[in-house]
DNA sequence: TTGATTGTACTATGTATCATAGTACACTGT
DNA sequence: ACAGTGTACTATGATACATAGTACAATCAA
């Protein structure tokens, strides 16, 4: 399915959290479409299961996934995940936080918008 | 001098490290400038003297202080400071990181680049 | 109905990072 | 000599993370 990075300074539960983010936003993941289930995925990350079941419980509660007791965890419907204001000002905080870390490194506005122009294109779907 | 938040997700010297830059690359520091010693800051910030000193070290590490034994610790000359390669990946990696935050969220490209551009522009003096 | 699968909820353990507390030592300038 | 400075320790507590193991309830297929 995906990949972890051990060496990653993202802990464990959000690289899961993050690339099964991009799997349903993508449509890779068909709306509706079966999970695999906690221990089967741990299984392929060899990864503990309460890592995988922490990842889930954050995605469903950002509206990414929805579970159901006994039968298994879905995808939701890209379409119908509300990006909520706080989640979209902590984005920001980030955004600012490198943009921060640039400027005190004397990186010039004008290579720093190069940079971004080029982060922003390597998604080539972003509408 | 400035101030700590305890509340922020940023770790206190990291705080200070970040406030301690801002100061010396927008000159309110000069070059050569005396810096308040361990003991002094910690205790305008009433913060523990060996987390100073921590933000110290790692400042010293890149270029943005540097310490005299016995005599105290000083601000570099913000025209001195050599941006490494690795300094630069990873504040890219933090642009990249919130960019996918935001793509995430269904914000749309539009939306974002006029994001970036306040956020850029906030910094009037950013040439 | 039985059994396998699934999500969920615990407790316990180990590790890493961070901040604090306290002590000590060497260097510098007055 | 003395006060102020950077520096280096050890120890403690708090927090976050991942792992290990167990248990239970709901679901579905045989």
């Amino acid at each position: 399915m995906f990949a972890i990075d051990l060496k990653s300074r993202k802990s464990i539960s959000e690289q899961i959290v993050d690339q099964i983010k991009e799997l349903i936003v993508t449509g890779v993941m068909e709306p509706g479409e079966k999970m695999p289930s906690v221990r089967d995925l741990a299984g392929e990350l060899t990864v503990n299961p309460n890592t995988v079941q922490k990842a889930y419980r954050l995605l469903e509660q950002q509206g990414f996934l929805y579970t159901a007791q006994g039968r298994g965890t879905f995808a939701a419907d890209p379409e119908e995940i509300a990006a909520s204001r706080e989640d979209v000002s902590r984005a920001k905080a980030m955004l600012r936080d490198g943009l921060d870390q640039l400027y005190y490194l004397g990186v010039s506005r004008k290579e720093t918008e190069k940079m971004i122009d080029e982060l922003i294109t390597e998604r080539e779907d972003w509408t």
